[in-house]
RNA sequence: GUGAUUGUAGCUCAGUUGGUUAGAGCGCUGGUUUGUGGUUCCAGAGGCCGCGGGUUCGAAUCCCGUCUUUCACCCCA
């Protein structure tokens, strides 16, 4: 049989991850740095966990697991017959794959709340999967590094966050703009508008400004079923890049007031150290996860183009679901496969990342090939990272191999080297080759 | 879920209006070199042309289905 893999899903070579685990390690410093601690959540979760948490489009989104065993025994008759898929498939699997890993965080938070002490803060980095269809930048199979806090209601946290942030992309050498905006806000506009009924219509024709431009927006309102004149309420509050302006629109919605209050709190805690990258108030994004209802957050890269590389925000209510009321949590998300091919696309991995080994042992024949085995040796036991070649092959062939594994130094031992005890140092480099003894190359290649 | 798009050697790709034995570069193996890689030259191995069906005397090439790739929409990291 032909050898593949799902689609959406990749396979990673040894450069790959080493790469890859830089980004995590970049992060993960810096979680810990801020008092974040680990969390593990299993890959699976029960499918009622899951479900309705993201809205119609993320429950057609999410992987199921088919039951073991008979499970066509159990499976509802009814709704096979009548092509019900939706209700089917709760018959016959209960299970399913993570789609993000707030929700699981959530549950995690519930379960374990006699053990943790609030404020919890917490951070996990593990895949998640979606039945999207693949395309740039999306896959089925992808990780994030996620860091939350439970159980305050801080805007300090916000801040924090927002820092986290500009301190990743920083030390990742990427170009970020941080965009920023409340949920209030723009909850506050719909009420200006005299639109509240429809905030969540009037809030996803918004998302798409950057996309399909100011007239763009305003037909897919009106599609939406909102009058001419909020549409031009709408459209002047848009056009507003600072909180001042938009007090003036929120006289009469206190929600409003309150969202503006809340980012003007953030900027206090904020502005207080100065950011390596911008964060603006955008007063267009959205997000379209249900659950926010606070401030939000969306990160994108400057110099490349491509989906959001991060995003999160304020969810008054998260463990709500899990039955655990009046719990607030705020949390961030890194999305560690665009920050991949973002920082592949613009060059950012350092050179030296991907060498690991530092020097490959080659022998000419059956009992060099055992001295060197003991030579060997004793370069680790000082913690050297090195390899001798599995056996006395042709010196062409073991210098290529050494090549292809971009060793910076070779050492070369045959009958001569034994002998004399001075064994010959290739740096591979330069070239260059000399003679030393063997304690004079633990020091040097320490 | 909607609309396009892709699939030929390990990799990147040629392959004419359907025509006989499907090619190239790189890589790989061996030699040039009996103790030296990233530079030469020579030789060799390696293909159910994504898979299944159909049209035809004849299909990598045309048609249908399916899977896969990439992209846009939807949504999102």
């Amino acid at each position: 049989m032909k050898p593949s893999i799902p689609k959406g899903t990749r396979d990673f070579s040894p450069s790959q991850v080493i790469k890859r685990n830089y980004i995590f390690d970049t992060i993960r410093q810096v979680f810990v740095k801020y008092g974040y601690q680990p969390i593990e959540t299993p890959a699976m979760e029960n499918l009622s966990s899951l479900t309705g948490k993201y809205g119609d489009e993320g429950d057609k989104l999410l992987f199921k697991v088919l039951n073991n065993g008979e499970y066509l025994n159990k499976s509802d008759a009814t709704a096979f017959a009548e092509k019900d898929s939706a209700k089917f498939t709760q018959s016959v699997s209960k299970r399913g794959l993570r789609y993000d890993l707030t929700v699981p965080f959530a549950r995690y938070v519930v379960m374990n709340q006699n053990d943790i002490n609030f404020p919890f803060k917490r951070y996990q980095i593990q895949p998640v999967w979606r039945a999207d269809r693949p395309q740039k930048g999306r896959y089925q199979e992808f990780y994030q590094c996620d860091a939350d806090v439970v159980g305050s209601d801080s805007l300090m946290l916000e801040a924090e966050l927002a820092q986290i942030y500009d301190e990743v992309f920083t030390n990742l050498g990427i170009n970020v703009t941080i965009k920023i905006n409340n949920r209030k806000v723009l909850f506050g506009m719909a009420d200006a508008a005299g639109v509240a009924d429809k905030f969540i219509n009037m809030t996803t024709a918004i998302d798409k400004l950057d996309k399909i431009g100011m007239e763009g927006v305003t037909k897919e309102l009106a599609n939406r079923g909102i009058e001419p004149f909020a549409i031009k309420k709408i459209q002047e509050m848009l056009s507003v890049t600072t909180l001042k302006p938009l007090k003036d629109f929120f006289k009469n919605s206190k929600t409003g007031l309150k969202g503006i209050e809340e980012l003007e709190e953030f900027h206090k805690y904020f502005d207080s150290k100065p950011a390596t990258n911008t964060l603006e108030f955008d007063s267009t994004l959205a997000r379209g996860l249900s659950y926010y209802t606070g401030c939000i957050f969306e990160v994108k890269a400057n110099d490349v183009v491509m989906g959001s590389i991060g995003g999160g925000g304020r969810y008054d209510d998260l463990t709500g679901n899990f039955g655990l009321k009046g719990v607030s949590g705020v949390g961030v998300s890194f999305g560690a496969a665009r920050i991949f091919d973002v920082m592949e696309e613009l060059n950012l991995f350092p050179e030296n990342i991907a060498v690991q080994l530092k020097c490959l042992l080659v022998a000419f024949d059956k009992p060099s090939h055992e001295y060197a085995f003991s030579v060997l040796n004793q370069l680790r036991t000082v913690g050297i990272s090195a390899e001798l070649y599995p056996e006395p092959a042709k010196m062409g062939k073991q210098m290529k191999y050494a090549n292809a594994r971009a060793v910076p130094f070779v050492i070369v031992i045959g009958s001569d080297e034994m002998n004399s005890g001075k064994l010959a140092l290739k740096n591979m480099t330069t070239g260059e080759q000399e003679k030393y003894t063997l304690t004079e190359l633990l020091t040097k290649l320490k």
